[in-house]
DNA sequence: ACCGCCGGGTGCC
DNA sequence: ACCGCCGGGTGCC
């Protein structure tokens, strides 16, 4: 194969996991295709990966779907069936083809889902066709005699695509039917409600198709403004919460706790003579609607919706109560924890996340909760799991995550979450449920709660059908039905009709509080960042250093030159990067490296040989702690696998090529065959553990890089002794190799890795955010260590050991203290060898953010631009 | 009258 | 349904 050949793979496998390939890729079999690939994700144990989007076709087909023209028709049988309508009201036609008497049957719904009865069977003998093939969607509205007893009018819109149109009109005149234009007067007639004045639109042409570009602007616009007097109050938090909520935060909390507490009438529902009317389907009920108890949390990353929401549970607790004091000591613990609840009514918080911030909930509730209180948590979590419904509503709160929420719902009758009456339900970064069809969104939206909660810093995605799940979720009637939600909503703001966008933003403006970066509490901005500065610092190696790098360097540099000219390069891909590996270890300390070997597999290996061989080299590359790339996602590896052809990528990725390329998968970058059971997955804390034993007997040497630290580390110190120290680097042993350092010149440190238990880690991170005097001033840290809540504001300075190839790893780091609450300016120092692999994996990186930079104005690079970028890339890096 | 017309019975799909 | 439709009763003017 040539080099060209693979890189084209390499692109179309991307295309199809990440849900770009041909529309098709999915079509027909929907719902199969749906379950199968959940189970198959859920059965490997895959956490924290949403099935690619493959809301592809229906959506698509409503979204561009055009008005083909009217038709009036009659609903009979209306006195065998309770459902009531009123004049103008919208109604459901559904198809009834298991009807014992008419196998083309149309029913009738209101829109509540009660029948109103049917469509006559001359007009439903011709929408059976049409709605079986979904030629159009056909909608209803009663124009008038909604109090008849027998039958009564039906006027019929008929939408659907372009290219299906004449096919609709066909079938329609077949049975002696006739569709009347759309728009123009008569059509208007029926649209206009009664005497609160006209709440509609006519259902004409799109007269307007906004574009993406536009849209997206609009719904921006959506989240403007939202400073109203009830969105403004403060509220401070319970005495159980146990850190100081900031003024955006005591806000958010008033309003949440308004939210749980109030009865007001959902959006779009009034109150008209004993009756409740909802004035976009001018439906009527008697029984007052419930709004939801809850809402969207929308606030901009690091606003602290996390911390609001657990003030939020410590605050309204029961009964618009805080959980009372708890004071976790002698035996009438018991006793007080009984009493401390009403007797009926559920009390538990169900919170569903991302196993990515899994562990940051569990940290900030340690975090936040006063000492003299005591909640019970229960991490639903691992195949431990106490699956006992009696003793999981015994729990305060019960975390867990999407995926296993959705594994448990997959095998029938053995969800617990789904038997429990949640007291409240808070989804944490929502967006990952967006995909209506997935299984994932489905067992969401079968859990039962009385408040329920949805916490997202990016609430509209790509459209407003993103917004579908979680407005379902919320239980918002009639939205929770796609139907209404879409002729309502959905279509109107789409089409550009007149009205419709102002119709979404008062449904978000109602259930919804959201705050950027940039908005203002009090005229003030809600958050104010110091600033942040990176600088390069050079470092230039000793001789002894030099020399080892140069002879390492001349080594691989010819065999990777023999792999270029032997058309080979992918082939040892593992050696690859195994020589560039050692170059960047050399960079930092000449014992990073002695455990590889860097002989190169060739010679008199047999084929298995050399096989195990790479693969071992892999594994070596992988244990160092090295942040590889996949190169399916182009993103950092999570969750590594290594094929039988020495490649690596990230676990999600390839099984989602395995499976998407059945039965015959193979290795997108070699080509190999591709079998989950010759994958090896590589478990990089135990590797790490091994790694982290002291280097037996090995005496101690500084090296350039360290001498350099350490000599920044003590001018710091003389000038101001107590600022704090974040020193990262990717691999641990040479944090270890650094602690000998530290412990030389006397500096109290503390260190964070991967390989740390939970408890040591929060320990680590406690002890090192202490302002006291004699709590450490640096801090170890590894590149990845910690999820996205990791909070390392004690630190204002960074020392980033060696760089990445992946710089949003890089930011993602300095993020850790360049966050809410950081009080000084933030200087961050990158160590970079001179005349080294480091300084041109800086080049790369610079063209990556640019790239990155550019991303949304220029298109996706083609494969043979991906191809000449790697091929560059490899080049540049060992000096090609 | 193998029709028309009458008036009672009846009624979704 | 104050309709349509069905099928039985009936039958010159």
């Amino acid at each position: 194969l040539s080099y060209c050949q693979i890189i084209h793979i390499v692109s179309f496998c991307r295309g199809s996991v990440w849900g770009c390939s041909p529309r098709n890729f999915y079509t027909g079999e929907r719902n199969y295709s749906h379950n199968s690939s959940s189970e198959f994700y859920s059965s490997l144990g895959l956490e924290g990966f949403s099935v690619a989007d493959t809301s592809g076709t229906v959506e698509e087909d409503t979204d561009s779907a055009i008005l083909y023209g009217t038709l009036r028709g009659s609903i009979v049988g209306l006195r065998y069936y309770k459902g009531v309508v009123n004049n103008n009201e919208m109604v459901a036609l559904q198809r009834e083809p298991n009807n014992p008497y008419d196998k083309n049957a149309v029913k009738v719904n209101n829109v509540n889902g009660d029948q109103v009865g049917h469509i006559k069977k001359e007009l439903a003998a011709a929408l059976a066709g049409i709605m079986d093939n979904k030629l159009a969607v056909v909608e209803g509205v009663v124009p008038y005699g909604a109090k008849n007893v027998f039958t009564m009018p039906v006027q019929m819109s008929f939408w659907g695509r372009e290219e299906n149109k004449e096919a609709v009109l066909d079938q329609l005149k077949m049975h002696g039917f006739k569709l009347a234009p759309p728009l123009k007067g008569k059509s208007c007639t029926f649209w206009i409600s009664g005497k609160t004045g006209p709440t509609y639109s006519a259902p004409v042409h799109a007269a307007v198709h906004l574009t993406t570009e536009q849209l997206k602007s609009e719904f921006d616009k959506l989240f403007e403004d939202l400073k109203e007097d009830d969105k403004t109050c403060e509220m401070e938090g319970a005495e159980a919460v146990g850190t100081l909520l900031l003024p955006h935060q005591k806000q958010a909390l008033a309003w949440m706790v308004s939210r749980e507490n109030s009865d007001n009438l959902p959006p779009f529902w009034e109150e008209r003579n004993n009756f409740y009317y909802n004035i976009l389907t001018n439906f009527a009920v008697k029984e007052r609607p419930k709004n939801v108890l809850g809402g969207i949390l929308a606030d901009d990353m690091g606003l602290g919706k996390t911390l609001t929401t657990i003030a939020l549970i410590l605050t309204n607790f029961q009964d618009g109560k805080p959980l009372p004091v708890e004071k976790i000591t002698t035996s009438t613990f018991i006793q007080s924890v009984e009493k401390k609840y009403s007797e009926d009514g559920p009390r538990t918080t169900l919170i569903i996340c991302p196993l990515s911030v899994l562990s940051n909930w569990i940290d900030q509730f340690e975090q936040h909760t006063s000492q003299d209180f005591h909640l019970n948590i229960y991490i639903y979590y691992g195949s431990d799991r106490n699956k006992d419904p009696a003793i999981l509503s015994e729990q305060d709160v019960v975390l867990t995550t999407y995926n296993v929420l959705a594994t448990d719902y997959g095998i029938r009758d053995d969800s617990p979450l789904h038997k429990i009456k949640w007291l409240r339900i808070v989804l944490d970064e929502a967006h990952t449920i967006r995909n209506p069809n997935a299984q994932q969104t489905k067992a969401v939206l079968s859990l039962e709660a009385h408040r329920r909660w949805v916490l997202t810093g990016t609430p509209i995605q790509n459209s407003v059908k993103d917004l579908w799940s979680l407005i379902s979720f919320l239980k918002l009637k009639p939205f929770t039905d796609r139907e209404w939600w879409h002729r309502t909503i959905q279509r109107p703001v789409t089409m550009g009709t007149p009205g419709g966008l102002r119709r979404l933003q008062s449904l978000i403006k109602s259930i919804t509080l959201r705050r950027t970066k940039i908005s203002k509490v009090k005229g003030k901005p809600i958050l104010e960042l110091p600033e942040r500065k990176v600088l390069i610092q050079h470092v230039t190696l000793a001789e002894e250093e030099r020399q080892i790098y140069q002879s390492v360097k001349k080594e691989g540099k010819v065999a990777i030159n023999r792999f270029f000219n032997e058309g080979t390069v992918l082939a040892h891909y593992a050696d690859i990067l195994g020589v560039l590996l050692r170059l960047r270890q050399l960079c930092c300390h000449p014992h990073l490296c002695t455990n590889t070997s860097s002989s190169f597999s060739v010679g008199s290996n047999t084929p298995e040989e050399l096989r195990q061989m790479l693969v071992n080299k892999m594994k070596l590359v992988l244990s160092s702690g090295s942040d590889e790339e996949c190169a399916v996602c182009l993103e950092s590896l999570t969750l590594p696998v290594i094929t039988h052809c020495a490649h690596v990528f990230c676990k999600p990725c390839i099984y989602e090529v395995i499976r998407s390329e059945q039965p015959n998968a193979s290795c997108p970058l070699c080509r190999s065959e591709l079998r989950v059971e010759h994958l090896v997955e590589c478990s990089l804390e135990e590797e790490l553990n091994s790694s982290n034993g002291k280097k037996g007997g090995q005496e101690w040497i500084s090296s350039s890089k360290i001498n350099a630290l350490m000599h920044a580390l003590i001018e710091l110190r003389k000038e101001n002794p107590t600022i704090k120290c974040l020193v990262v680097s990717q691999f641990t042993t040479f944090l270890s190799l650094i602690e000998n350092a530290l412990k030389k010149s006397g500096f109290v440190f503390t260190r964070l890795d991967g390989s740390m238990a939970q408890k040591k880690r929060v320990e680590a991170i406690q002890c090192f955010q202490s302002s006291q005097a004699g709590s450490p001033t640096v801090m170890l840290l590894s590149l990845k260590a910690g999820g996205v809540g990791l909070n390392l504001t004690a630190a204002s300075r960074v020392f980033l050991m060696d760089p990445a190839w992946n710089p949003a790893a890089e930011d993602q780091c300095f993020d850790r203290c360049h966050r809410l609450g950081q009080k000084y300016n933030v200087i961050i120092t990158k160590f970079i060898v001179k005349d080294s692999v480091e300084e041109n994996m800086l080049k790369i990186q610079n063209k990556k953010r640019e790239l990155a930079a550019g991303a949304f104005a220029t298109k996706k690079p083609s494969a043979s631009e991906i191809k000449q970028t790697k091929i560059n890339e490899i080049k540049a890096l060992i000096d090609l």
